[in-house]
DNA sequence: CTCGTAATAT
DNA sequence: TATATTACGA
């Protein structure tokens, strides 16, 4: 046990995407915010070959839009709100200041997050290190706040109720059993991840790190990205997938990753390629925005 | 300032 | 519904 602390971050290493290594670099060159600000639909543009180098923003603007009345009472979309970007050009611009669209955490989002917070243990599992850790663009400590914020509850809930019955000390691999199933499907997301069995117990025996073994296996070249679903013609969301891996959706493939945050991080390459195991059924439904909502799927390395 | 949580909004 | 946003105490 306990072979080396690297041990875990270099499987992590392989998920993550080298910057260097991997990075196509799709199109979209615009800032993520930027993009958002925009409300990028995409329109299935021809992909042009903008190629270069993108800006992150790293921590927001901080916009700082501090209150100062903003009513809008309008829909969406609202006017520049003054400062100093400006000039160039003489045209306003707008953006800055928008809400991003929904993040959807697919299960594999999910996933990283779970192994994030497993690793990092619960007592340092605060969303700044989750989402820096998580190394997912896109994803901002509001995100991974409210999404821990959450998750929390769905294991307190599943305390407070390891009940059961037969067998079932329930636990991991909720959604097994074919008997009951206590996730009152508002907890389909968190179902679909295996929970570390510590996370049930907090102050107990050994709280700390978790190192799921997972020795070389699979591995898939990954990719990050996210996609913006305007709005489908209809889709009821609730899926059921059991037995078979969950696996994401596939849409209008957008943005990229980088990111150079100020996130120590150690400078082990291992390169351990494994081919194969590359067929996966992805079809499966897509996102599932409905109504008009604008939502933002981030797509983590595939990883499980 | 960031976190944790409850309430609330969309 | 799921996720975002806000408020407030720690």
């Amino acid at each position: 046990m306990r072979e080396e602390d690297s041990n875990w971050f270099a499987k992590w290493e392989e998920e993550l995407p080298s910057p260097e290594e991997l990075m196509p670099l799709s199109q979209t060159l615009i800032t993520p915010d930027l993009a958002l600000a925009f409300d990028i639909q995409n329109p299935n543009s021809p992909l042009p070959k903008t190629h270069h180098q993108q800006h992150q923003q790293t921590t927001p603007p901080l916009g700082v839009h501090t209150p100062s009345s903003h009513p809008n009472s309008s829909a969406e979309f609202d006017s520049a709100e003054l400062g100093g970007t400006a000039g160039s050009g003489g045209v306003d611009e707008p953006a800055r200041t928008l809400k991003r669209p929904r993040l959807v955490w697919t299960p594999q989002l999910h996933k990283r997050f779970v192994d994030a917070v497993a690793h990092l243990g619960i007592k340092n599992a605060v969303p700044k290190t989750i989402m820096q850790l998580m190394s997912v663009d896109g994803l901002t400590r509001e995100n991974v706040a409210s999404h821990l914020q959450k998750y929390r509850l769905y294991l307190k809930r599943m305390q407070g109720l390891s009940n059961g019955g037969s067998g079932n000390g329930n636990g991991s691999i909720p959604g097994l059993s074919g008997g009951g199933m206590v996730d009152t499907a508002t907890d389909q997301l968190f179902a679909s991840s295996p929970v570390p069995p510590h996370f049930l117990h907090p102050g107990r025996g050994n709280s700390d790190h978790y190192m799921p073994f997972v020795p070389v296996a699979a591995m898939h070249h990954h990719h990050q990205m996210a996609a913006v679903v305007g709005h489908p013609p209809q889709l009821q969301q609730q899926y059921r997938h059991f037995g078979s891996p969950p696996n994401g959706q596939f849409e209008v493939p957008f943005l990229s990753r980088q990111s150079h945050q100020q996130v120590q991080r150690m400078g082990t390459s291992v390169h351990s390629s494994s081919p194969v195991v590359p067929s996966y059924v992805e079809d499966l439904e897509s996102a599932t925005a409905a109504n008009g909502r604008k939502v933002l799927t981030l797509f983590p390395t595939g990883d499980d």
